[in-house]
DNA sequence: CGGCAAGTTGAGCCAGGTCAACTCCGGTGG
DNA sequence: CCACCGGAGTTGACCTGGCTCAACTTGCCG
């Protein structure tokens, strides 16, 4: 219900179709590709049907940054952004792209309401995101960024099985850029919330919420009443005392 | 040339606007006050029209965020972002603010082709630079933060006079907020660049840049070819040559 | 089963947060 | 006109969360 996860490319109508298949087609991109530039030109707006892209930026003495992480349902449009210097679009995962011509997209956004409302929500939906992302990344430390990612991702898509079970799409260094911290500390954060009994990580990728309401207000920041040196692990029992 | 920094309220048709102001009105709102819960849900759709409006984030340790700044011309569109916590709203200096009707905002997106482009090259424009903040604050150190906010500053509005001359908007305390750091590290950043000769501070609210070249690498990351213990201060001459 | 990338663990260190004192400045009233 | 006040900004000294580097373990794919 955050916003609907289905395809722009679904919603469009017959004869749109039929149009977009003229000008557009559905490509698949491994793990570690970049859409490349000579696509991103002939092809500025995609919308994703499956998998997970990044926006990467590389600040030139290696640091690596993950801006951001789009998703199946999600639309790009490049056409505005040739100026700005976005960044690489690449593959998180294996990755199924809807390329849309702009003629079609443009024509669709015109004539079809609900694919105009559609692509207006998803649009929105995206700026919001990335706000409450540059919210997490700006004051929060690493715990907290930890836990409000996991959020974002079971909120993300609603199609999610279970509440309590969230599947992490991505690899730990890839999370890592995308919170703006390192490997290490993402392993240890990890470690932690799990020693504290508030997820529990089976695989890798699997993550399960044992407290959901403690997570929630680890991600909120609330690092309970006290600040004091926890000499003798005060904190993580008054922390725990939720579960 | 970024963006039409033009009013979305001033692009309408006559009789939108006639329809608009039926259902709207322009409103303003002075520093440190907020949209109040109540206009928002009466007017869920804004444009700014003058000021700086900020997104703050609150993280119930007293911790303040800002999580993005909305300026003249940008909208906003609150409708979908009832369930999701995006905020307080509030105002960083005097605010004028143009409040649109739901339902004259759909019909002129739905029938007017040059406010339908205008409202969705801004909200596209708005995700970009929600994602490049977001890249800013993930891996970037405090200088560079701040030497990415003036070019951001300098991008954002076209009309500035001067391509050298940088109008900063907000306080100190609020740009600090902006860009995850310190009042006192933003003080300390800000005397860095001027002691170097980067850029020169005349007001708080004034900035000039002397040298545009060196603040831009500084903002990519670019630290120089050294990364070593500048116990001799080599690290400075270095970066200072392209002056 | 071998080889390599990904992830984890540990030890040490530094950028920037924190706290406290001080300066600066605009507004206000005597 | 100046003394006073309060909020904003600055400066200095100290401290810590998370980065760094290096070694180790795990998991995946041929």
């Amino acid at each position: 219900m955050f916003f609907d996860t289905e395809n722009f490319c679904a919603k469009l109508t017959e004869e749109e179709l039929i149009a977009l298949n003229a000008g557009s087609s559905l490509v698949t991109i491994k793990r570690d590709q970049a859409i490349p530039e000579e696509t991103r030109k002939h092809h500025p707006i995609v919308a994703i049907s499956s998998g997970v892209l990044s926006l990467q930026h590389m600040l030139h003495d290696g640091r690596k940054t993950i801006a951001a992480i789009l998703m199946r349902g999600d639309i790009l449009d490049l056409r505005s952004s040739s100026k700005t210097q976005l960044g690489s679009l690449i593959a998180l995962n294996t990755v199924t792209l809807c390329r849309l011509s702009p003629t079609v997209f443009d024509a669709s956004i015109a004539n079809n309401p609900r694919a105009r409302t559609l692509a207006w929500d998803n649009i929105t939906n995206q700026t919001f995101r990335a706000i409450s992302h540059a919210a997490d990344l700006a004051k929060k430390q690493a715990l907290e960024k930890l836990a409000s990612f996991i959020f974002e991702i079971r909120n993300h898509d609603t199609r999610t099985i279970s509440k309590d079970h969230v599947q992490i799409p991505i690899r730990r260094r890839d999370l890592a850029d995308y919170l703006g911290m390192q490997p290490e500390t993402v392993s240890r954060c990890f470690k932690d919330l799990a020693g504290r009994g508030i997820i529990q990580v089976s695989d890798l990728s699997a993550v399960r919420i044992l407290d959901a309401p403690l997570l929630r207000r680890i991600a909120n920041g609330d690092r309970g009443p006290l600040k004091t040196t926890r000499a003798d692990g005060s904190c993580f029992r008054i922390l725990a005392a939720g579960a």
